[in-house]
DNA sequence: TTGTATGCGTTATCAT
DNA sequence: ATGATAACGCATACAA
């Protein structure tokens, strides 16, 4: 059967037909495999013949087909990062820390976000795997997770986890959230705080270990005694300070301060307290983290605890690199921790 | 001469080595092809060979290699989404709705920041072109740009403009800005304001020539004689704001409304009104956009143009997927729009 | 119904 | 220094 081409058509010239190496080979008269050492800077090619095929790609506008590359190479030079939601600025912030680095060096980070349900983080780090991806940044909703803990070890991709620990199995990259909380605590203490109340959410990651122990500790060495009512500690969301913070000021022993640990939550308790016709730092002194653009021009502004979260992302970023370069040898376990600040504003007041 | 297959020597079990269609055929003791057949439901296929086939994927953990189809296929099924910067939070809701349609059709979503440079729309562009992107969502800087407009035409990727217009020449979404500015701007006529000045950024976009235009519009219609002192339309930066607002405050003749349109405008102005002792509205009436959780509960709150990001990015999504599908006809050119709305809330007084 | 062989766009190995 | 050719992992036209 006389195979026919099916051609649309089209004038000469530009056509929609995709080119490829052979083209480029063709239009320059040498072969493809020289075409490929052009493009790839093989030592031991003729000038001249390389000035031919630099401008027959130019003049057809040839670009490597990376998929085809990638099939080789056996690589896709792709990074996942996976966490909660790209809505939440901490992660827009380390998306664009990260892709800083990758960027430079050939990577294209894909960010997604799993709105912190742990079905969709096996479907997503699956899907990285279907991807090839050569390696995940993890920020995961629950590190105990067995799905996900599995996924991630059948998926044999190199990772690090940010802003999330796997105990000792996994390098780790992370603020130091002890210290941060640490310092929020005493210095709540030394305005005369006792009743210190947290808002946050998180369970089973890093974060809310460390935070939570540092008020612990905090507590301890002050010889106050920690109420265990005071601490809501089952969301991220707005909403959930809108309500929380209600309920601790509405109870008959209202904290005189609170820490609020979320960067959406600060706009819940913010507003939960308006409603009740609550101020600050009146009638409730408050902290929050991170430290934002809204925390600092609210009235009055807040002391918050500060971290660098576009410098987490690199650090991801360039730790995983490294990783990646090495996955020969032993996946090294290391864990990183960046330092936080007290930013000392109005919103505290001494009792 | 002999093949030896170079074999590295690892005990059997689990190895390192990647799986292919190869292992899993060999397992389930068929050929290449059925394993194919199987995962990709081609009718035909016995039932137990299915099983069997489906026994040894599952044994293996194999998952086909997304490069190896694309490559065959010519596709990617990934779309490239290029905006100025993931932090602003217009961009991050943007990427999260579009994910939302992108993710159950099996693209893969990739967006990355310019920080509104063109150079580095260009490379982007460039960029998903050697990834063979197959759909491209465009928030650029300036529509007029020679370079980035001859990046996207080289590319051959279909694509749509998203709150950016190409003219006649490709498919746009965007929110109703014109609409949006003209309400705002008759709110305020209503309230008796006649010198209204306009902080924003975003020149040679649409959004900034709607908005404009709507001023304009609207101080012709209420016989007003614009001043063109009180149009400050050079950036989008929080620090701008903070300068510009102190500019106009300081004038001899300040206006007494101000347009502030840009998320990240807001916090600039109101830290910048903030710096000189100025309060809104007692000082000057205020209106921004869009519509954000700062600008809700700052004291007071803040009357919004709003409009739904997500539903852009929603839109935007389908609408070029559908594109795609019809990549063979003619691309017609259309526009999509959405509505906004003005929230009133506590900036604007009547004067 | 299933197997075989070829091609997708590259790069690398082996000749020349 | 350059060309021919075999992989890479998969899907499909064709053969059986």
């Amino acid at each position: 059967m006389a195979k026919e081409k099916k051609t649309t058509g089209q004038k000469a010239g530009v056509s929609k037909k995709r080119l490829t190496v052979h083209d480029v080979a063709q239009h320059a008269g040498v072969s493809t495999g020289t075409v490929s050492r052009v493009i790839n800077e093989v030592p031991g090619v003729g000038a001249d013949v390389a000035r031919r095929v630099r401008a027959a790609i130019d003049d057809l506008g040839w670009l490597p087909n990376i998929a085809a590359q990638n099939i080789r190479a056996s690589t896709s030079r792709m990074i996942g990062f996976i966490f909660s939601d790209i809505r939440n600025p901490l992660y827009a912030t380390m998306t664009k820390g990260a892709e800083g680095v990758f960027g430079p060096r050939g990577y294209l980070l894909v960010s997604s976000s799993s709105d912190g349900r742990m079905e969709r983080e096996v479907d997503l780090i699956d899907l990285f795997r279907r991807r090839r991806a050569d390696g995940l940044i993890l920020t995961i909703a629950d590190e105990d997770n067995q799905e996900v803990r599995s996924a991630i070890a059948r998926s044999g991709i190199s990772f690090v986890m940010l802003e999330r620990a796997l105990d000792g199995e996994a390098t780790s990259i992370s603020a130091d959230h002890y210290g941060g909380t640490r310092q929020a605590v005493e210095h709540l203490k030394e305005m005369g705080h006792r009743r210190i109340a947290m808002i946050t959410g998180g369970r089973g990651t890093l974060v809310m270990r460390e935070r939570l122990r540092a008020l612990e500790d905090a507590m301890a060495a002050g010889k106050l005694d920690p109420d265990p009512d005071l601490l809501r500690l089952d969301s991220f969301d707005a909403e959930y300070g809108y309500q929380q913070v209600q309920m601790l000021m509405g109870k008959k022993d209202p904290p005189t301060a609170i820490l609020c640990l979320g960067v959406r939550l600060l706009p819940g308790v913010v507003s939960g307290l308006q409603n009740m016709g609550k101020t600050f730092p009146g009638d409730v002194s408050l902290i929050c983290s991170n430290d934002t653009e809204t925390a600092s021009i609210l009235t009055p502004p807040i002391t918050a605890i500060r971290y660098d979260a576009q410098l987490l992302g690199k650090m991801a970023a360039a730790v995983l690199l490294e990783q990646i370069d090495q996955k020969n040898s032993k996946p090294e376990v290391k864990k990183f921790e960046i330092p936080t600040e007290l930013v000392l504003r109005e919103s505290v007041r001494r009792i």
